[in-house]
DNA sequence: ACAGGCGGAATGAACATTCATTCCCTTGCA
DNA sequence: TGCAAGGGAATGAATGTTCATTCCGCCTGT
């Protein structure tokens, strides 16, 4: 697998819109089957053309999978920047973020789950832990839920807990959901929705008030571990 | 010299370790590159057996991988209720539970994926959705984790959201922290556990205090989605 | 008529599974 | 105690299948 042909993409506009079959084909038994699950012949056939045809448009399975993935985590992410106001206060703008995860999955439940499939892949894996990432307009710089995050430590709304953790805490429950949601077993309504995005919430901030057991300190663990 | 016998261990209790041996190395690779990515060839290669000797153990690799997830599952639930006590409040069997998956996945790194692509994979979907599951002395009852949250709810100190969505905030960011843990993304110390652990609390608990954002009811959203 | 996109058969590599053979332990017999 | 035959376990080359990729003739738009 090489990474080159950056910008191949439109020799000539799009000559039928095979180009768009085949991403979108792959992109929904990759979902499914995961990627040694789903052979080229199973795409071709998907995408209703030649199995021969997908060699036109991409070098090999591999730069095929990996082009979809940059315009797929791309688009995401410009998704989740959509009404994005960085002059709301801290709670809001964690909200939006969150909520932008959970209904981009809802609505595109393909999409989604072959990110799911790509970051835990081993090339997957090996791009996060490299910070490649894709550059759609990026930067290079944190996305906006780290930048959220630091402003709310910053303003000792959110707990001090490493990036990893806050991390975790925001999107695990939400990939959680949607992929059960996506499977079909389970039917979310907007309040349920609603209702755990806000404990999401619950679980980030940084209490202020006293009906709290206290967060334990790293020092306190110096010597024992447990109470 | 000797005549019989240092090792009756041959014929029938364990031919050499030759199964065990199989089995890790399933677990491991598969953990690693998902059933699809990785042969039977490797299996037998990692494992120092040949490739037939798996046959001669397991009917196909379809059954190899749905056995070792039999019993890799049943061995973690047992885990799971090593040091469980019914008798503690909520709070503190939620968090000896979740702190149960958490070391788990710690010390069973190669399990843990194994369970996951396990989880993911169409026929994992398939097993959740018809609820069969492995028998380990397992009666068809609910999880301990599913009767901690029946618990909390009848005690209104857990929140009133459905069970999938709780189960999502409790293990939703275990399953992520850990991963990232294993992948060598992040360095866990236990004061980073405990914390996280009880800022899973803090998501699914119900709050009594006044300083909080009240819940909102499903009736609410029954016309509109945002205020 | 022709240039180039297209489908799908062709190709060689890789895979899951089988099977003839080898290996080694047990055991009957001298 | 020594020895060799018997039999199950183990092996890896053989087999038939499936895969990714290539190649070539057809066909469409111009």
């Amino acid at each position: 697998m090489n990474i080159h042909s950056l910008a191949a993409s439109s020799t000539q506009t799009d000559p039928g819109n095979k180009r768009e079959r085949i991403i979108h084909a792959t992109i929904r038994l990759i979902s499914e089957y995961g990627f040694h699950g789903t052979p080229i012949s199973m795409i071709a056939q998907e995408a209703g053309v030649g199995a021969g045809t997908i060699y036109r448009y991409f070098k090999d399975k591999d730069t095929l999978v990996l082009e979809i993935f940059k315009q797929v985590n791309c688009a995401f992410k410009q998704t989740l920047l959509h009404g994005y106001d960085e002059g709301q206060p801290v709670r809001d703008r964690f909200l939006h973020l969150c909520r932008g995860i959970f209904q981009y999955g809802m609505k595109n439940p393909y999409e989604f789950k072959f990110i799911e499939q790509f970051y835990n892949s081993p090339y997957g894996t090996t791009l996060r832990r490299e910070k490649i990432f894709c550059n759609c307009g990026d930067t290079g710089q944190d996305l906006p839920l780290e930048q959220v995050f630091a402003a709310g430590q910053a303003q000792q709304v959110i707990k001090a807990l490493p990036l990893a953790a806050l991390i975790a805490l925001a999107i695990g429950p939400i990939v959680f959901l949607v992929k059960d949601s996506i499977a079909g077993l389970i039917q979310l309504d907007e309040a349920t929705i609603h209702n755990t995005l806000a404990a999401c919430w619950d679980a980030i901030q940084q209490e202020t008030g006293t009906n709290r057991q206290p967060v334990v300190t790293p020092s306190f663990f110096a010597t024992e571990e447990k109470p």
